[in-house]
DNA sequence: TTAACATATGAGCATCTATTCACTTGTTTG
DNA sequence: CAAACAAGTGAATAGATGCTCATATGTTAA
């Protein structure tokens, strides 16, 4: 295949997935959360000021996409980032918000 | 400021609308189209099966988040990838994809 | 076992949004 | 000018989805 799929490619549907996740502004929040260090769910809420149940509402999407996976550890359950192309993506579409561009269409 | 933005942080917002539009299936298919060469409005319905006003709306939206960038030729439109980082992104994404994965959660 | 804590989940609701349809705007040619 | 073609837009609607509340599951300590 090319190195981008054609319209009934099933990846494109992944894709999508993957991006309809992040585009939420909670639970891009606690993708970045995850990102430096593991950190437990509580954790999450607490420093985002969210509830822990929507906390693991997202969760329990974000480790389906295995966007972030999860570490058990006692009574709490640390997330993380899944791999490191989840912090290139967010790393080039911050690249892409500062390109500089002139207002001209 | 860190290397990602902190809760607050106006540029969340900014990279959640950009995943956001990229999330919905069509929307993905046409910026994948447009990644080759620049692509009439027209040739973009016509390639995915889809109406030029859906293709239109969409492709308006896009522009609006410099996902993609417009350039008119006589009666045509030609739409093309604003810059290198929205490509780099959807490599970053397709590569998390391939990423091998036991199913251990 | 019971209690306390951490996380997970189901249902309901209010909001958002992708699509269609009708129409308008813009461009070129006759 | 009018006609033909390309693209853009507004409104209406059907379906998707994020959030809250209540409850359940899992884990550790007493």
């Amino acid at each position: 295949m090319s190195l981008f799929p054609t319209d009934s490619d099933t990846a494109v549907v992944e894709l999508a997935d993957l991006f309809h996740l992040l585009g939420d502004t909670t639970r891009l929040r606690i993708v970045l959360a995850c990102l430096d260090a593991p950190i437990a769910v509580n954790d999450i809420a607490k420093k985002l000021t969210l509830s822990s149940s929507l906390v693991s509402h997202h969760l329990r999407l974000l480790r389906a996409a295995r966007i972030v996976k999860a570490d058990r550890h006692g009574k709490q359950v640390f997330y993380a980032a899944a791999d490191q192309h989840i912090s290139d993506v967010l790393t080039d579409m911050l690249a892409h918000i500062a390109e500089p561009h002139l207002d001209a269409d």
